[in-house]
DNA sequence: AACTAAAGTGAGTAATCACTCATTTTTTAT
DNA sequence: ATAAAAAATGAGTGATTACTCACTTTAGTT
């Protein structure tokens, strides 16, 4: 069904190489067995026992790599934090959008498309975050302060840059971040969490969605 | 900060008042207790122990009024999910909409402000039922079977009615209810569990988000 | 007052939990 | 080939888990 996470991809190395390059066989396998049980069946509900019987590793292995149950989901869940909203932190922002986008409708179907193969590929790993965020301190002050509030900033721009443009109406950017973040968090909760079986046409909602904010939105 | 919920309206019975008409002085505290040691730290989480502990009540005191603690779970969650969507269960609703709401606009005001009130009251209810309803077959198949579809039958009802009369434009009516929904819902999450400590003005941010839609779908 | 049913108790149970550590196996460097 | 380092093991740890049960207390009825 869905696509298989691909670990050496997203856990090559945290920051720069300067961690060790590589993953051992059964490291991976670690990785992978845990995130298929923490988006089963929660991360509190998922003992260090099953996950090395699943692993086919044994239980000890599990401590040698992480030295705590919650190190482990955090191994996991930091990588797609980071890069799940990379695409809005971006120097030069300016430039990029004069260069790029000539329209807002331009950048929300370029940004959305973009983060639906992302969210697609790593389905599993972003319902453990989503889980999980409200429940550990250090995964929403993460969140929050490293990943969010530098993407709202970027938003914050964005949103102004269009405005000013005179193509969207004027309202608080605040709140028109969170109108086009609902409308295509809506829609992609709706495709990759609610409905997943539903027979969908990606390319029809997408232009549904995004006529409806710029509808919603557009200064007239 | 949040209100107290109110553990005697909600539980007072089931469906009719066949089961016992009260609740034990012990068993209000145990609900209680119950509550915010599921919505703080999830239901996997929170021990039996630690529940009777913040009750003042014996553990064994809990197994006597629910058999196991997933009972204990279902017994609090059951009552808020057939009441936060009951709006929407009507019979006559051709009736009541040609009465009483002469607009899709109208409608939409009348039942947000209407669930708001609602959601505001047991807003530590509904953070559990959101938590838990991934990670549990009966609550998910009672949600989607005797509660989502009957509701999303209506909402379909709803706006092929607002269409017929040309107010709204033609599309799918999923994806009408999809986007209205998610304005929406986007505006109920921000509001009570992504930034519920920050200053909304609520009836701003209800009128910006209701011409949000308005605009987004209107017929020209 | 006497009887009954329901409510409440808390010590006890087996199972499971995250985690440790002495030891063995495998990989790497020389 | 040999030594050193890293990876892997699994039996064992005390603490905690959901739940039981024989028993006591309270409330309601006559």
């Amino acid at each position: 069904m869905g696509k298989q996470e691909d670990i050496n991809e997203l856990f090559k190395s945290s920051e720069s190489d300067v961690y060790g390059e590589g993953l051992t066989p059964k490291q991976k396998r670690i990785l992978e067995a845990a995130i298929q049980m923490f988006s089963e069946k929660g991360y509190s509900s998922s003992s260090t026992s099953e996950i090395a019987k699943r692993a086919e590793v044994a239980e000890g292995t599990i401590f040698r790599h992480y030295k705590t149950k919650k190190e482990l989901l955090l191994a996991i869940v930091t990588p797609v934090m980071s890069n799940l909203l990379a695409p809005f932190i971006i120097r030069d922002l300016d430039k990029v959008l004069k260069k790029n986008y000539k329209s807002y409708e331009d950048f929300l179907i370029a940004i959305v498309k973009n983060r639906q193969e992302f969210i697609e590929k790593h389905i599993s790993i972003v319902k453990i975050l989503i889980q999980e965020i409200p429940f550990h301190d250090e995964l929403r002050s993460q969140f929050i302060d490293r990943i969010g509030k530098e993407v709202y900033t970027r938003l914050e721009a964005i949103v102004s840059h269009f405005q000013a443009k005179g193509e969207l109406v004027e309202m608080p950017t605040q709140t028109a971040i969170r109108l086009t973040a609902s409308s295509i968090g809506g829609f992609l909760f709706a495709r990759y969490i609610l409905l997943p079986e539903h027979d969908w046409n990606d390319e029809e909602e997408l232009k549904h969605t995004i006529h409806f904010i710029m509808n919603g939105m557009k200064a007239r």
